[in-house]
DNA sequence: GACAATCAAAACATCAGATGTTTTGGTTTC
DNA sequence: GAAACCAAAACATCTGATGTTTTGATTGTC
């Protein structure tokens, strides 16, 4: 149950949502394991109110919020469906939370894993660009803390806010919107790799080989660092969990390079 | 009046919206363009509900519309305020069509083609790898209108469609949520470069190369192809909008090579 | 029997008003 | 001056009524 350290990670705040919050949050994670055919039916409003004990607006209220994540389409006169997944806002906190109460799809996790290694090398190079201070001193921060984590929960909270504050050095207002991708990729992963915590430890120094670029604004430097560190995480993943690699192509080993260079 | 055309290219179908999107897209447009103090409150729901003419209920759920979408938050008791602009989802696909209904700001053009420039030449080095003989049939086709529009507002279209179809093609269902991105900085690129429509043209051959790599399955010619269009985009940004370019750094042209090699 | 017009039921949209809960800030009290 | 108290403001939830749209069955005609 890994949603919940999502939550944390996105929050901070540790706040009691709203009945209609609560309540679409069940309903997402329904809809996300896939226990609602697609394109089906789901219950009626008066259906809603009587299951879950509310009244029609909060119901009303909850289903608008899934509306909003490009879950579930609601024509009046009609009912309300599930969305079809491709037309899910996958970018979504709440939807990549949900996924994280789910066993982790082997395929999706390979999407994910190729968006971090899409993004996370520019992000670094453009942090050892144009990085404040204060937030070079926030990454170093999040590698101390890897560094002395002993739990693996502690490791990973620490490895995640290392990457999120790599990713806000950035200084680009739209990188931010995809730290979600960054958390639930890491989650998952340690789902798969990480259950040895002296595994973990082997990705210190190449966290380390990227706040020394950065630090030095050697931005070349930080992003091959960042590129290798994913090269290496993806490559745990591909040995540790059947399916993750790309079906297409060719059979051996897939080169990163053909992604980024 | 861009944020229609927007709208166009991400429906398609021409519903009417109820009153509450109505009412979020009003208050919504408001805050994108600033008109709200950072972190200010915004009337209560009464006063909104006689402003707008409508009942409680409505205002209620256009209100949650835009929480949803971190452009507000709502605390009991307390009010209604503005969240910070970073706390805004700018992803999100009504946030970015409210931004085409303000003057582009330079710095936000140029973080949405550094978005671009980190997506595209990845996404179509996998869209060669892995596309469907369909999915190449619609790139084709969309090259095919490029080639043979007329009006400014044809060609951007065609444009902005071929640029969809490669992302789709890229087959990673994560990648599809950035569409709105390109979308944007389309919309707003126009405004500023392609006033005269002979300087449309000079991007038709680039199209066309990535097109023909993609074909051939060339995945790196694809990267280098979609690479070398979005940088001459960049340029021609650059040189017709002050203050688009990056303030830091050298003073030089910028080597894209350090982005992505 | 096929087709079209009609109608009724289902389901969402909106409105109105009542009551509960939380926050905020002023007031009182010691 | 600080702590306790209280009341107003503002959002949360519930309830029930009425309007609108969709869907599908009924019905009537040819």
């Amino acid at each position: 149950m890994n949603e919940l350290l999502y939550y944390d990670l996105k929050n901070a705040a540790g706040i009691t949502p709203g009945l209609a919050t609560q309540i679409s949050r069940e309903l997402g994670r329904r809809i996300v394991s896939g226990m609602f055919p697609e394109r089906g039916l789901i219950d009626d409003e008066n259906k809603l109110c009587s299951r879950f004990g509310v009244s029609k607006s909060v119901v009303r209220e909850a289903v608008k919020l899934l509306v909003g994540k490009g879950l579930l389409e609601v024509r009046r006169g009609s009912g309300t469906r599930v969305r079809p997944r491709s037309s899910w806002n996958l970018l979504d906190d709440d939807v990549l939370a949900w996924h994280q109460g789910i066993e982790p799809l082997p395929s999706f996790l390979r999407q994910l894993m190729d968006v971090r290694q899409m993004v996370e090398p520019n992000a670094a190079g453009w942090a050892a660009a144009t990085a404040t201070e204060e937030q070079i001193a926030e990454i170093r921060s999040a590698q101390s803390d890897m560094e002395s984590a002993v739990s693996i929960q502690d490791f990973v909270v620490a490895d995640a806010l290392f990457h999120r504050s790599v990713l806000r050095a950035a200084n680009n207002e739209l990188l931010i919107a995809l730290e979600g991708v960054i958390f639930s990729a890491l989650l998952s992963s340690i789902k798969v790799t990480n259950r040895d915590p002296r595994e973990n430890k082997r990705s210190l120094p190449l966290h380390r080989q990227v706040l020394e670029a950065i630090e030095a604004r050697d931005s070349t430097a930080a992003t091959s660092a960042m590129r290798e560190h994913l090269a290496d995480t993806y490559e745990r993943l591909a040995t540790g969990l059947p399916g993750f690699e790309k079906h297409s192509e060719t059979d051996e080993k897939p080169d990163m390079e053909e992604h980024n260079a």
